[in-house]
DNA sequence: CATTTTATGATTGACTTCAATCATATAGTG
DNA sequence: CACTATATGATTGAAGTCAATCATAAAATG
C-alpha cells in the first residue's frame, strides 16, 4: 500500500547514509534493514542512482564506483609495466626505523602498492597523498602522517601553502619523489606550487630518491625543479647508456637502470 | 591449459591493483581485462579472498567493505535519530563565506551529512577527520582542508602533536564540538591529547558550537574539557529543562533543545 | 625425456537477481 | 467525503551468477 512521501525520502535517505560508512550494500541487506520487499529495495536503488547518491550493481549497490580520485586512476594505467619495475627497485631501499617522505604521483603510487605487499617494518610514511596514506595504513609496521592542507579530491592530493609549512615538521631520511620530465640540465615539473613544495622537500631530506620513467626522458616542463646534483639515487626503466646523467659529472648519486 | 606460476601471480596481483582504486569490480570485467573464462576469474577471486586482499560479491569483488573506519561505523549507528535533528539545527547556523572547523566525532558527522544534501556557499570547512573530509569534498561551494598528523585508521582520524601545531594556520569562524560527556560544570573527554587539542580549537574559534546528545548528559569523562562560559552555543536533544546548563550563570550562550 | 602436477575452459544444474506487470491499500487532493 | 495518484508486494519469466565436475594441455619435476 501507498506511504507517505516523507517516510519514503526518510527511508531513501537513511540507505544513502548507509552507503556512505559501508561503500557497498547488497540488497537484502536493504530488504532486510528496512522491512521493504526486494521490488522496494530496487526502486529505492533505482531512485537513488538517477540522484546520483549511488552506483548499482549486480546484488547491490555502491559509492565511489571510479569516482574516488578519477583523475589519478586514468594516470595509473600508462606504463604500469615499468611503474611496477621502478617500484620493486626502489623498495629494496627502504630501510627499516626511517622515516620516508612519498610524493603525490602514480609513479610512488606503484611503489607503495609494493610496499604493502612487503611491508618494512617500524616505517614511518610521511604525504600528502590521500590514495597512498589510505592503501597503507592499518599496515603491519607501518605509521602514516598525513600533510595539512586543501583537500583536492580529484587528483586526491593535499596541497597548498599550508602543506609545505607543515612538512617542517618533520625529519625525512628518504625521499621518494617523481617529476614530469629529466634531461641533461636536471629535473622539470609543471606548476610552481607543486616545485616549491618539492624543493622543500629536498632541502629537508637526507637523501632524494627519484623513480623516473623512461618516457619523461628529455623532456622539460614549464618550471625547473632541481639539478642532478642534489639527486642521490635515480631509478629508472630507461636503458642505463640512454640517461643524459651521464654526461653530468655533478652526479654523484647511483643509478638503478631496470 | 596450464600457465606459469609466475603469469597466474602477476595476473592475481593486477586483479588486486585494479580493486586498490576501483573499490569495485565486477566479474564479468576482470574476465574481459584478462582474458580469462568466467572460472578463473572466479579462482582467481577466491584465492585474493583468502589471502585478504579483497571481498568477494554476488557478481564481483570489492575492497573495504565494512573495513573503512570500523570503530566509527559501530559509533555511527547509536543514538542516529537525535543525531540527525542536532544536525539539522546546526546546519541552520553555518554561515556562507565563514571557515568552520568540524570535530571528529559520529554527531560532527552527521552534521555533515546534512551540509552535504544542502550545501553552503563559499565555505571553508577545517577538519582532522576523514570520513567528513571525504564526504564533503567535491561538493559544490565546498572547501575541504585537512590538519596534518598520524592517520589513525580505525578512527579514520588525523591526530597527534603536529595536528595542534597545524591548527594554528587557521582562523577559525565557527568550531562545531561534541564531548562525551557534560554536566553542571562543564564538558568532558576521556583522552587528554583530544582534549589538549580541543582545547586549542576552542581558544581559536570565534564561535563555539557544541552538539550533545541526551545521553551524554550528567556524564562525566576522565579529563575536563571546558567550563560553560566559552560554550557559544549548545545543541542537544535533550528537553531544555533537563539540561544542566540552566544552573550556571556563567552561561551566556543560546540553546537550540530540539 | 618421461612423469606428475596443475591451471584452464567448458558444461551442468541449482540458485539469485532483475525488470515488467498487476492488484491493492493508503496517502494526497479538491 | 469522493476521487485520483502512487507506493507497495506478489508473481513471472528471462538473464546472470555460482560451485562442482571433467577433460586437456602445458608447466614443473626428476
Amino acid at each position: 500500500m501507498k506511504v507517505a512521501y516523507e517516510l519514503v525520502n526518510a527511508r531513501r535517505d537513511k540507505i544513502a547514509q548507509m552507503l556512505q560508512g559501508h561503500s557497498y550494500v547488497p540488497i537484502q541487506k536493504v530488504c532486510s534493514q528496512f522491512n521493504i520487499s526486494e521490488a522496494t529495495a530496487r526502486r529505492d536503488l533505482v531512485y537513488l542512482e538517477s540522484n546520483q547518491r549511488l552506483v548499482r550493481t549486480y546484488g547491490g549497490a555502491l559509492v565511489e564506483y571510479n569516482q574516488k580520485f578519477p583523475s589519478f586512476l586514468e594516470r595509473q594505467q600508462v606504463c604500469l609495466q615499468g611503474k611496477k619495475r621502478m617500484a620493486k627497485a626502489a623498495l629494496e631501499l627502504i630501510q627499516p626505523k626511517s622515516t620516508c617522505f612519498f610524493d603525490a604521483g602514480t609513479t610512488v603510487y606503484a611503489l607503495a602498492v609494493e610496499l604493502k605487499q612487503k611491508p618494512v617494518n617500524h616505517l614511518k610514511i610521511i604525504t600528502n597523498s590521500l590514495p597512498i596514506a589510505e592503501l597503507l595504513t592499518n599496515t603491519q609496521g607501518i605509521e602514516v602522517h598525513l600533510l595539512a592542507g586543501q583537500y583536492l579530491h580529484r587528483q586526491g592530493v593535499i596541497f597548498g601553502e599550508t602543506t609545505i609549512k607543515t612538512l617542517r615538521f618533520y625529519t625525512i631520511n628518504d625521499a621518494f619523489m617523481s617529476a614530469e620530465g629529466f634531461d641533461s640540465k636536471g629535473l622539470w615539473n609543471s606548476d610552481a606550487t607543486v616545485v616549491e613544495f618539492q624543493k622543500q622537500v629536498i632541502r629537508q631530506s637526507e637523501r632524494k630518491i627519484f623513480l623516473l620513467g623512461a618516457e619523461k626522458m628529455e623532456k622539460r616542463a614549464p618550471v625547473f625543479l632541481s639539478d642532478w646534483g642534489k639527486v642521490n639515487v635515480l631509478i629508472s626503466d630507461a636503458i642505463s647508456s640512454d640517461l643524459p646523467v651521464y654526461s653530468q659529472s655533478q652526479f654523484k648519486g647511483k643509478i638503478f637502470s631496470i
